[in-house]
DNA sequence: CAGGGCATAGTATAATTGTACTAATTTTAT
DNA sequence: ATAAAATTAGTACAATTATACTATGCCCTG
């Protein structure tokens, strides 16, 4: 019976150090290492391969989308299973994240069972099939007929882009913006529009609904 | 060496099962049982009183606030823990529970070995001081000093105003939403600006937030 | 039946956001 | 080293939001 090397980041600890115990109590998980965030959890992964990365999609430094990037870039042996705490916010994530190679996706208030089963499969199978997954699909196929707001919109913020969207968030106008980022209120307002744009919205409202469900603000 | 009983409510299964492991692994817990919702810890509690009993304050059936109350009143030897996601968002319910006299309030990103403290720390000095509550508390004097938005306010909406508030949250305009409802642009309008003073901003950003905390929008 | 909160509607002005472009410089990636 | 992307900055105008009031009718409660 092979056993497996699984590594986790998430920025809350308490969490991750929960994850940690319990991971350790599968049976046939035989190391678990733990990083506060993706680019920790990147540098882990330069000195040595897990079988098996637990990914939190809500990231504060590089957010779970970033972190999956990279690691399928440079070390496409290593399995990914995101951890999402809303199916129906981080719908369009999950579908960029298929597209890009992600092998399993769980929601936080899974069972543990469910967790390990999800480990063996991902190393096994490639691939953890679950309610979730069949959900997320099943939206983007009715919404892309019902030609709704496009799913999955690119929405790759820079991290300029990130920072301001912040600010907005912390009801912030465009000038104190730009005063406190020693910018144009110009080139705030520039990014502010370059922002709507590559999420789809086309208002404040849409901005901080997107910044919500993002995980840019909690 | 007394040792105590903990309960736990958290919606998010996998969280609260690694929590249940974890708080078995400290010295002087004896019994840990858990709680997805307020509602479910209530009923525990009816039965068996716990000595701590650990609540997030982010819960979708009976949120943690309703749920401490509850416990308060009905059982006010249970000592409550919070765990709370940020403390920027939620400062104004961890200042309402404080008066409530809830008796700790963690992040969920504490070290393990902060929350083993406070748990020896609520039952036996009633109360456990960190760095969180100190800076709620601080911000409170400072907003309260320079006449900012009062960190407490009910914030009770009426029908028509949260109806109203679910519409700007879809994005609507304040003409769409006269349209919608029939109603002048200037009602609308009035309505808007009274939900803004009810709940203490002066923004759309800060209104969307608002309505997400309340859980007027998911 | 008086007062309070609620819903409605109005006027007027200031401030901010939204749209639509152009354009130079720097950084990053191929 | 060249192209693409990111960051910066600008102009101009339209649309919407934010502030600050007044005012009326309705319904409920003490």
């Amino acid at each position: 019976m092979k056993k497996y090397k699984v590594y986790i980041a998430d920025d809350h600890t308490l969490f991750r150090k929960a994850m940690v115990n319990l991971l350790r109590s599968f049976d046939r998980v035989v190391e678990v290492k733990d990083a506060e965030n993706g680019k920790e959890l990147l540098t882990l992964i330069k000195y040595e391969e897990p079988d098996v990365a637990i990914v939190d999609l809500q990231m504060p430094i590089m957010d779970g989308a970033e972190t999956c990037e990279q690691i399928i870039r440079r070390n496409p042996n290593v399995k990914i299973i995101i951890l999402t705490m809303t199916m129906h916010d981080s719908a369009k994530y999950i579908l960029h994240m298929m597209e890009l190679g992600v092998h399993a996706f769980l929601l936080k208030n899974t069972e543990p069972d469910e967790l390990e089963k999800a480990i063996y499969a991902v190393v096994e199978k490639d691939f953890y099939h679950n309610d979730l997954v069949a959900a997320v699909l099943r939206k983007n196929v009715t919404e892309k007929r019902s030609g709704q707001r496009p799913m999955f919109r690119q929405a790759e913020l820079t991290e300029r882009e990130k920072e301001i969207l912040a600010l907005i968030c912390r009801e912030l106008t465009i000038r104190e913006i730009g005063q406190r980022l020693s910018l144009s209120e110009n080139t705030v307002r520039n990014h502010r529009v370059n922002i709507m744009e590559k999420v789809g919205v086309n208002n404040t409202v849409g901005l901080v609904k997107f910044a919500y469900e993002a995980g840019i603000v909690n």
